[in-house]
Parts: C-alpha cells; structure tokens; sequence
RNA sequence: GGAGAGGUGGGUGAGUGGUUAAUACCAGCAGACUGUAAAUCUGCCGCUUCGGCUACGUAGGUUCGAAUCCUACCCUCUCCA
C-alpha cells in the first residue's frame, strides 16, 4: 500500500485528494483511470509520456486505462489554446489517428489494461437538451475562477460562450465513463476537477484528479509542443532521438530525469553528487539518453546509439547510418545548392549559398567554398550541412 | 446601434511619400570555443537563372515614386447602449 501511494506520487504535481485515493487503493477493486488525448495530434512526444508514465503506474498496480480521444471536445476546441476553430474530422480520420495512438501508446501502456474510447460515443446523445442540462450544473462565477479564463476576462479579451462548455463536457465524460482517477497535465487542473463535481451531481463517487508536470521542451523554457518544434517523438529516429536528448541544457537534463526516467529518486541524487565531483554531465547525459532510446526502441539500441554518437563527435567520424539516395539530372552536371534544395538539405537556394558562405555545407567531410560548385554526372559523395543533416547522393 | 483604436517579415514592435527588403529586440540558422550543454564571440536571417522579382490585412485609386495619402471591403480590440 505504501508502495503504491509512493509510485503514484512520483512526479505527480498534486493529487486531490490523497485520502480519496487511498480509500480507492484500499477498497481492493479495479479502478479505472481516465485520461483525455486530443484526436487531431497523434504524434505523441516526451511531453505526452509524462502523463503516460503516470497511468502505466497504475498498470503495474492492476487498475484499468482509459485512453479517451476526445473527439467531441475537440469539436469545441481546447479554450487553452488560441481559440481557433478545429477542423472536424470524419470517422475514417479518427480511426486512422486512434490507430497511430495505439501504435505508439502501447510502448508504455499495457494492452490488455487499456481501453481506447471515443467521447463522442455518450456525447452526440446529449443533444441540445442535455447540453443544456449540462450546462446548468454549473455556474460562470466558478467558470471565471479557471486561471486563463480569469485572465481574459479582467483583461478584457474574449471568451466564446462555447469554452465553456469544454471542460463540462470533459467532466461529463467523468461521469460516463464512472472514473475513479482522471489524470492529465497541470494545466487541465479546473476541467478535471469539474469532473469531480459533476460526478457528485450525479451521485458517484468524485474522481480522484492527479496532475502531472507540463514537460520542458528541447529549449529548456517553453513546453514540449509540436509547434513549437522543441520536441522530441516518440517514435523518433532511434539516433535522432539520442542527439537531441544529448543537446539538452544540463539543468533541464535533471528535469527530464525526474519526468521521463524511471531510474530511482536515490540514484538521481547519487548522480547528481557525482556531477558535483567532477564528473562530466555529458556522460550523465548519456545515462539518460540510453535508457530513453532504449525504451522507445529496443533493448541495446541506446548503446548503439551512444558508441556511434562518441564515434561521430568525439572521433568526428561520420554518422554510419548515412541515408543513401539516387538523383537522376538530365544534363552533365548540376549546381550544387540545386541538388540541395532538390533533395531537401535546404529549404531555399539562397540558404544554401548562405551556408556556403559561412562554411555550413560539406562533401566528403570537406568544406565548400565555391557557391556555383557543380555536381557531375556519376558521382557519389556524402554531403553534409550544418552539424546534423548527412545525406549520400548518387547523381546519374 | 453609436464612438474610437488598430491590422508590418516566425513573434514582439519601429517606420507616416523616395536614402526602406523595411530600425530594434526575441526566436532561428551557420561558424569559433566545447560536452552536438550553457555562456560568450562572429556572421547570416524574403526569393532569385544575381538582371531582377515579390512583400507591410484585401481590392482598387492618387503619384515619376506608397508600408506610408485616398476609397471600398474584411478582420481584431476598446468604450458607450
């Protein structure tokens, strides 16, 4: 029992409230866990393991997930985000998305413990007239005491009727589905506490809300999020995955720790004191990425991964893997930032001359200094630009 | 319904007839230094066949010349009702 109370607090930010979940834990049933997923994104990343982390904890402890794509509310439109209206998807979409979800959910998720479920299923019925019932259980008073929608209204910025609605029906959710734990980042706090209340309206027993910290992403300040583009997917290139976890700051390297390893609060502590010592962070580092890399992929693939990363940069050898293409030119030669652009290392011919210039753009390891250098017919070198990008191109 | 403010490059935000592909800051990119860390330094930061071309909400107009002036439209915000 100690135990279990102990894995669920682990890298939760509150849990509200923990008697209730102890009384949940004790009563010796098989709870079912709740948590909402978005159903335009499925390109899960590190931020989104977070909270999976979370709910496979209460796998491991015999309870049941339900993984809920949110696919009414998403109709709505998340009012966290710049209110813009969301494209509604068609069935086959959805289908297609929840089946990219599992693909990559079950990499954390137990199979058999898990339920993949639709809101839309319990929601379409509401009709208008539920809706309006729905809508009565609560009020615009306690609405406003949601921290963004508090914000826009003393600063006088727009809030649509129908954000409202969201975390109502995210809460009717709660009490179609009889959650017993609902799950999601701090920033769903409100909306999963108004499960709870709308629980009690119908006479269960309140949800118990567990929040899990928002992730950092690559920059180390701002949330992990597709659009910023400072995340890492799960489904990542396995050495993709271990550069960019290598080129995290130090400081968000210990955030990540917390949030995303499993390895225990003590040896985290233990390594932390050998940083202090001297050690190299880059070689705690590695520990992290390894066992990242390992458990997205395969077992050992984060070893691969270090020795080829140690080879590249250390040794600055070239990457092994190097993706190979064939280009078909219809004259004797081409130019260079042609081949570029026509094979993607550059978006623009004019950022491949920049990066000549500035040294950015390499063949066979050596640097190209003449902006109208042409490729011939036949050859086959490996080009590279900037620290990251490699490419071997056959031009014929 | 009435009154007013505003829409500029990824973001913030200057610019109110030519010297403005458009100040500044942030982000981003490359190089140096490193541990593909941080910090720092340097350079770049619309596209181009290097002749030019396309850009300042949209569409027209005035002008030798407009992001800057005029007209219409669209959108956002504020105040009053």
């Amino acid at each position: 029992m100690k135990d279990a109370l102990k894995l669920i607090n682990r890298g939760a930010d509150e849990i509200l409230t923990e008697s209730d979940l102890k009384n949940k834990l004790e009563s010796g049933k098989q709870l079912t866990i709740k948590a909402g997923f978005d159903p335009t994104a499925p390109d899960l990343h590190f931020g989104h393991t977070v909270l999976l982390n979370k709910l496979r904890h209460f796998q491991d402890l015999g309870h049941k997930v339900v993984f809920l794509i949110g696919d009414f509310t998403g109709r709505i439109g998340d009012p966290s985000g710049t209110n813009k209206t969301r494209p509604i998807l068609n069935s086959e979409d959805l289908v297609k998305n929840a089946k990219t979800y599992e693909k990559q959910v079950f990499k954390i998720l137990k199979k058999d413990l898990t339920e993949v479920k639709f809101n839309s299923k319990w929601c379409d019925k509401l009709g208008a007239d539920g809706l309006i019932k729905l809508a009565s259980k609560y009020n615009v008073a306690r609405m406003l005491e949601r921290d963004d929608f508090n914000k826009r209204f003393t600063s006088n910025r727009s809030i649509a009727i129908h954000e409202f609605l969201y975390p109502l029906v995210q809460g009717y959710d709660s009490v179609a589905l009889k959650a017993d734990v609902e799950c999601g980042g701090t920033d769903q706090k409100f909306n999963l506490l108004v499960g709870r209340e709308l629980q009690r309206d119908y006479d269960q027993e309140p949800q118990v809300v567990i929040t899990v910290p928002i992730l950092e992403g690559l920059d180390g300040i701002k949330k992990m999020s597709k659009s910023l583009d400072n995340y890492i997917a799960i489904d990542e290139e396995p050495n993709e995955m271990f550069g960019k976890i290598m080129s995290i700051s130090d400081d968000l390297m210990w955030r990540w720790f917390e949030l995303l390893s499993f390895i225990s609060e003590e040896e985290i502590l233990k390594l932390k004191s050998e940083m202090d010592a001297g050690k190299n962070p880059r070689d705690i580092k590695f520990i992290l990425a390894e066992e990242l890399v390992d458990r997205f992929h395969n077992e050992g693939d984060g070893k691969v991964c270090k020795d080829a990363f140690l080879n590249r940069f250390q040794k600055g050898k070239m990457p092994e893997d190097i993706e190979a293409i064939t280009i078909d030119i219809d004259n004797g030669s081409v130019l260079l930032v042609n081949l570029l652009k026509e094979t993607n290392m550059i978006s623009s011919i004019s950022e491949g001359n920049r990066l000549i210039h500035q040294g950015g753009v390499k063949i066979n390891s050596e640097k190209v200094e003449d902006t109208k250098l042409e490729i011939s017919k036949g050859s086959d070198d490996i080009y590279q630009v900037g620290k990251r990008k490699f490419l071997k191109i056959r031009v014929l």
